[in-house]
DNA sequence: TAGACCCAATCC
DNA sequence: GATTGGGTCTAC
């Protein structure tokens, strides 16, 4: 008889331990295999992580451990679901980010393999059968059979379903004079592009790629401002990496950019090309995930989650746009693609490039150190001129327009002319919706989301008031709930009221919006972009989306309308944050023959993050950023770990976060500091009290030590939920 | 006193 | 995460 140690398919704390089960059945079984069991009455998926063997009965076995031991249901698969790479790599990440490690299996494994239920619906690998000759003997069949034979001899392979008659077909496999073959089938079409010979290099295109071939350091960042021609760099760093026969992982920060890398990486190298991420399909990621497993591509490109793709050889790892935030998982188990890159490099002995014109202060101080080789790509292709910035101080009443509130005269000015010579403009405003926040103009309510506690924001498009934290939504109301007055006043304002305002202004101009509403329709962003790439319209208004690495090379205008929304959210990396958008944005200007020019309104026109995004001066930024980080002690100085405490009751919660800062406090850790507790930015969810604080410590192992005893501990109480991310950025 | 409801312990 | 069992409340 066989024990089987089984992780249980829930990711609770409470649950992060090996579970024994019991196995008689004659299926083959192994390590990582997942098997359904009953776990308390109820069906789960089990993943296995340990197999023994024993001579003893179930009774003796539960006398001697003192639990039920039950035998499992069935055996769900005939193969691992995981490599002995990737599975070490689960380990790994289960302890640095203190997640459990079932968890970690579901984040890396397509919906069809996951270790949970929902697997048992996901697709199942889809066949075709294709007919092939096996004797081409002619006697004793009729014209009709030896019709069909020959059309069959003729193409070699052909698809079953695409031939009608199947009684002839039937008869010539009973004759064995053809065969079946089942083919896995592929339900992602991904295009075919034709060859292109790969480009001469710059010369300091040339100098970076020898760099980061010859350095014997793991990692480097390559540094190089908008246009200065990194993707030839990861071309060649590619092409090189191909021919020593490793495999090639590209990470992209979001989707939208995923269709344009895998055109340039299939063109270069002949279509050789899988793709991952999460606006595929269950089926297509199941196929790409198998297609890659079997090693029949050697190149992956894809968002966060790809850096999971079973590639067997992995050779090289690069994360263009390395400083984006949404290489960080904001669910559990709160990985960074990065750190992943780094564990994943490390076993494979394989090279990681990070490319950004602004890396994070984290990124660029790990090169500054020595620890990165930072390789740097000064120059823009064709030495092509920054674009000329303005900033724009909107408290002087002197630079507002009468014919609009929104766009001041000196922008006004510049988006006329930039019209009438038929250029395109970029108009970033960092906010969806129509206005900001609803309130009562009689009694001063404002109208906040009941589960959550963050202001409301109307949308004019349908008429709603929505959550832009968790999409709760509801009909614009008529009157005030508190004090029933009609007059509500709509304050602030986001994309959907600056198309309308450009509108008013310039009836005869087409403009475009890109933001997550108009994302929420499948293919919509790539159809914007592509619709604005092509000059359907002139201006192109959008949130963040639209900054990051998009060529439109009419565009000679950027706006950002109000650059220090970002300035005032309560977090350490908020000057970063609207550092790293700004500099983007003002980049996306001037790209083609013409010299680009950019205005930015702000309150805050001396703000350091402003002025050099506008200069587009990256070391001034880092100096000065870099001594605030050091006086308050944030990344990179230390490290920093969240731990958000949630329960319906409010006097527990508050009692519970305190007693845990205390705790810490207690323990006198050398360099770990506590901040808090707070009531988080999104004070409640669900109904349930937020309470956190932010752990910051230079060196993880004895804090994390500590931590994953708490976790256990407090895990045990029902009434109190407990989340931890190491390396939160929501802070 | 049965049924509804809630909470927290427990799961192999 | 889901189930269970014990406790308390409630309606008759």
């Amino acid at each position: 008889m066989l024990i089987l140690d089984v992780l249980i398919q829930y990711t609770a704390h409470a649950v992060n331990r090996p579970f024994s089960y019991t196995y008689i059945g004659d299926k083959k079984i192994e390590v990582g295999y997942r098997v359904l069991a009953k776990f308390h009455n109820a069906m789960i998926i089990g993943y296995v992580i340990a197999i023994s063997e024993t001579k003893q009965s179930v009774e003796e076995l539960e006398l001697a451990s003192g639990y039920k031991i039950s035998e499992i249901i069935d055996v769900l698969d005939d193969s691992p679901i995981l490599n002995d790479d990737l599975m070490n790599l689960s380990d790994q990440i289960a302890e640095y980010y203190l997640a459990p490690k079932i968890s970690v299996l579901q984040a890396m494994l397509p919906p069809s393999l996951k270790p949970t239920s929902s697997s048992l619906k996901a697709p199942k690998i889809k066949y075709d059968d294709y007919l092939s000759i096996k004797d081409d003997d002619e006697t004793d069949l009729t014209s009709k059979q030896i019709e069909v034979l020959r059309f069959i001899k003729l193409y070699g392979k052909v698809l079953k379903k695409e031939l009608p008659n199947s009684t002839i077909i039937k008869k010539l496999l009973e004759l064995q004079r053809i065969k079946i073959d089942r083919i896995e089938k592929s339900r992602l079409e991904i295009p075919k592009f034709s060859r292109e010979e790969k480009h001469t290099l710059t010369s300091d295109q040339k100098q970076a790629v020898k760099e980061i071939l010859d350095s014997d350091k793991m990692v480097s960042l390559l540094e190089g401002v908008t246009g200065s021609g990194k993707t030839e760099v990861y071309l060649a760093l590619a092409e090189e990496t191909l021919a020593n026969n490793k495999d090639v992982l590209f990470l992209v920060p979001e989707i939208a950019l995923t269709p344009i890398m895998v055109e340039y990486f299939s063109r270069r190298f002949n279509n050789n090309v899988a793709i991952l991420h999460s606006e595929l399909t269950a089926a297509e990621k199941y196929d790409e995930y198998r297609r890659i497993a079997q090693g029949t591509c050697h190149i992956v490109v894809g968002a966060r989650s790809a850096i999971f793709a079973p590639l067997k050889r992995i050779g090289l790892i690069i994360l263009d746009e390395e400083h984006v935030e949404s290489y960080k998982q904001e669910n559990l188990p709160y990985y960074h693609a990065k750190e992943v890159a780094l564990m994943r490099a490390k076993a494979n002995g394989a090279k990681v490039v990070l490319g950004s014109a602004t890396p994070s202060l984290e990124t660029r101080a790990r090169a500054i150190k020595g620890l990165y080789n930072h390789v740097l790509l000064p120059r823009r292709i064709n030495d092509q001129q920054l674009p000329k910035t303005t900033i724009i101080d909107l408290l002087n009443s002197q630079n507002l327009s009468r014919e609009s509130v929104i766009f001041s005269t000196l922008l006004l000015n510049k988006m006329r002319s930039a019209i009438k010579q038929n250029h395109q403009i970029v108009i970033l405003i960092n906010r969806r919706g129509y206005s900001n926040y609803l309130s009562c103009r009689s009694c001063g309510h404002v109208f906040r989301c009941p589960n959550c506690g963050v202001t409301l924001t109307y949308h004019r498009e349908d008429n709603m008031i929505k959550c832009h934290h968790c999409g709760y939504v509801e009909l614009m109301p008529l009157s005030c709930p508190e004090c029933g007055s009609v007059h509500l006043s709509k304050n602030g304002f986001g994309t959907e009221k600056i198309v309308d305002e450009i509108q008013k202004l310039f009836p005869d101009v087409k403009t475009l919006r890109l933001d997550s509403d108009v994302g929420k329709v499948k293919n919509n962003i790539a159809k914007t972009l592509n619709d604005f790439r092509e000059q359907k319209a002139q201006i192109l208004v959008g949130t963040q989306m639209i900054a990051k690495g998009h060529d439109f090379p009419n565009v000679t205008l950027v706006a950002v309308i109000l650059a220090d929304i970002g300035l005032n959210l309560p977090s350490f990396r908020s000057a970063e944050r609207t550092f790293q958008l700004i500099t983007q944005a003002v980049g996306r200007s001037g790209r083609g023959d013409s010299i680009g020019e950019a205005v930015i309104q702000t309150y805050v026109p001396n703000h350091y993050a402003i002025r050099c995004a506008a200069e587009q001066n990256y070391n001034r930024f880092y100096a000065k950023e870099m001594q605030i980080r050091k006086i308050q002690q944030y990344p990179p100085y230390t490290y920093t770990t969240s731990i958000e405490l949630t329960s319906g009751d409010e006097k527990l919660v508050n009692k519970a976060i305190e007693h845990l800062a205390d705790d810490i406090n207690r323990q006198r850790f050398e360099n770990v500091l506590v901040v808090g507790p707070s009531i988080p930015y999104i004070p409640y969810e669900n109904s349930l009290f937020k309470r956190a604080i932010l752990i910051k410590y230079k060196s993880d192992k004895e804090i994390k030590k500590y931590l994953s005893r708490i976790i256990k501990s407090l895990s045990s109480k029902t009434s109190i939920n407990i989340v931890v991310n190491v390396d939160t950025y929501g802070f």
